[in-house]
RNA sequence: GGGCCAGUAGCUCAACGGAUAGAGCAACGGCCUUCUAAGCCGUAGGUUGGGGGUUCGAGUCCCUCCUGGCUCGCCA
């Protein structure tokens, strides 16, 4: 058996043998062989994987591809038969202009499911890069309000990311920054209080221009009233207690919100602290004595042009108070100087319309002596709710928008962060509240989880008929496995490991949804296909036991996956129309 | 006006610089006495916004134009 250790990847395995026949046939070459590059062909008859390598050399050695290829091959087929435990390929080809595609052998998809059945629940994990840090921070709404949909896709894309990050071995730290120090706040702290006075009717709310005019204001103050006995105008006189009040009860709010969306963070880290410790003090300080900063007009800029932004940007205006970016300033910093520098690696996730503040931040980062590429900003692209076919306008200040409490009591928990999974950050999504309602059951998490559901179905109905599930595959039940579907889904399976390994480099979780939709059809079509002529309960033993063995295995990897996209992976569901059972 | 992102099937979107551009919805026609029909099969649908360029090869990279979104504060 061609030998499986820990994670194992399909392409750089490939790689590894192609580069080697790359140096034993060409021992001179001397030249940049990045451009060789592995590929997964799209057809059948190109094979399982394929390489560029032919034409990369020939342009260098001012060969021929075809020429190129053939020593290639030679060598490569040498390689093959000299590989201890096992051939990795039955056939290697040429195909022009100057491809190489390999053909997995029977030892080599016997290794894959054996490996699944090795690592479990674990398949598809790493501890290669263990140690490496990565600060993930997300959401960081303003507790001003409550969460709303924006806010769920970065909280899902986040949650995913993080939990992709930590099983391919990085050591991640899930943050939420809580801008509780800023004009926000305040603003909230006056609407709440007028709220107030409405209440006791000493008066009209007047609520301020950028006041909060949502009902939940209304809320927090009868509940501070009925809690701590406030009335108008010890509320006046006490905001400071209004402001806690507030910022708690809406950081409640929000903490439960994202718990029903099961989103969970290790850290909130409060802004206000940063002044409290004089954090921020600290970094103007320092700027200063490195003449990185002067004066104009009563405020203080800090100095960025020819840096990576275009402008001059103001730390302290010139009424005394510092701006948002000098606060931001200082948590970056802290990210970086966290418990002695555990984190290399910074990312936030912000909502697309901060785009304009990215160059900002990546100039302070290398001010603060850092390298900005350690600094990754994911863009999360607003969403845009539709409902009767219209867009509906969110303001958070007016208080007419939906939740995402409101959202998920809808369409649910899977259903939502699926949507959410199924396109990539920084592209415009449309979530259309009246479709998910009303086409519920035609959502594609349900297309995913339903092939869940019936291989578990199948492994029921063995239990009921006495037959034991293997725990593994053994060389004479994969003899059982044949059929061309079969294969392909083992191949399927095997990149597993490749995908998180690429999902974790391009912070791009939506692939996951792709591989799952593939998979899935993968296995309906096979099912559909074969369950009036080779059903995985065969009376053939070595078929049955080896059909067993892959629907465990796929079991394994599609748990695996809803784990990491943190959806349900039911072990049942009702068809249509049995509603009314139970 | 400057900057960033995008423009791919009727709609929503995929596609490390690789071979004949793919899914899902929607449309049309089929498949349930058998391991779950929330499934499967088939049909139709495209000059990848336009035009140049780079090379063995471009939806992908460069230039330019068009269109849309966002953004250009001593707001956060």
């Amino acid at each position: 058996m061609v030998c499986f250790r820990k994670v194992f990847m399909i392409r750089n395995y490939y790689k590894k043998k192609i580069l080697q026949a790359v140096q034993e046939t060409f021992p001179d070459i001397l030249s940049d062989l990045s451009g060789i590059d592995i590929l997964k062909p799209r057809k059948p008859e190109w094979g399982d994987i394929s390489t560029n390598a032919p034409m990369i050399i020939a342009k260098v050695l001012k060969k021929r591809p075809d020429e190129t290829a053939s020593l290639l091959i030679k060598t490569l087929n040498d390689i093959n038969h000299r590989t201890s435990g096992g051939h990795f390929a039955s056939r290697i080809e040429f195909a022009a202009p100057g491809f190489i595609n390999i053909f997995f052998s029977r030892e080599f998809m016997f290794g894959i499911l054996n490996s699944i059945f090795e690592s479990g629940y674990r398949f598809g994990y790493s501890d290669e890069k263990k140690g490496e840090g990565y600060l993930v921070e997300y959401v960081s709404a303003n507790p001003t309000g409550p969460l709303h949909i924006g806010h769920g896709r970065g909280a899902v894309l986040g949650d995913v990311i993080c939990r992709v990050l930590k099983c391919c071995g990085y050591d991640v730290l899930r943050e939420f920054y809580v801008n509780d120090a800023g004009a926000q706040v305040k603003n909230l702290v006056l609407s709440v209080i007028e709220r107030i006075k409405e209440i006791e009717g000493k008066g009209e709310a007047n609520i301020p221009e950028d006041g909060y005019k949502g009902e939940y204001v209304r809320e927090i103050a009868q509940r501070l009233i009925l809690e701590t006995k406030i009335g108008y105008e010890s509320a006046l006189e006490n905001q400071a207690v209004v402001r806690e009040f507030a910022v708690n009860y809406m950081l409640d709010r929000i903490k439960s919100t994202l718990g029903t969306l099961g989103v969970e963070f290790d850290n909130f880290f409060s802004e206000s602290i940063l002044f409290d410790r004089g954090m921020v003090e600290r970094c103007i300080r320092e700027f200063e004595s490195e003449s990185k900063v002067f004066e104009k007009d009563g405020a203080l800029f800090l100095r960025m042009e020819n840096n990576d932004d275009d402008k001059d940007r103001v730390l302290r205006k010139s009424n005394g108070y510092y701006t948002y970016f000098a606060s931001d300033i200082a948590y970056h910093r802290d990210k970086f100087e966290r418990e002695n520098g555990r984190f290399q690696k910074i990312i936030d996730i912000w909502g697309s319309d901060h785009h304009g503040y990215i160059p900002r931040m990546k100039g302070a980062v290398r001010l603060l002596g850092y390298n900005p590429e350690n600094f990754i900003v994911i863009l999360v692209q607003m969403v845009r709710v539709l409902k009767d076919g219209k867009p509906v306008k969110m303001s958070k200040r007016e208080g007419d928008f939906i939740t995402l409490d409101e959202i998920m009591q809808d369409v649910g928990r899977d259903a939502t962060r699926y949507t959410f999974l199924m396109r990539k950050g920084d592209a415009q999504l449309d979530f259309d509240i009246d479709i998910l309602k009303s086409q519920s059951l035609n959502n594609p998490v349900y297309y995913a989880q339903y092939g869940y559901a019936r291989i578990c179905s199948i492994l029921r109905k063995a239990a009921e008929a006495g037959i034991g599930l293997p725990a593994g595959i053994s060389k004479e039940d994969f003899d059982g496995l044949v059929l061309s579907e079969e294969l392909d889904i083992i191949k399927k399976m095997g990149e597993f490991p490749d995908l998180l390994d690429n999902i974790s480099k391009s912070l791009e979780p939506h692939l996951l949804v792709y591989y799952i939709q593939e998979l899935q059809a993968m296995f309906h079509q096979y099912y559909t296909k074969y369950k009036k002529t080779e059903k995985v309960l065969s009376d053939d033993p070595v078929k049955l036991n080896g059909r067993l063995a892959l629907i465990i295995a796929l079991k394994t990897v599609l748990k695996n996956a809803f784990d990491l996209m943190g959806v349900d992976a039911p072990e049942r569901m009702s068809m249509k129309g049995d509603e009314d059972e139970e």
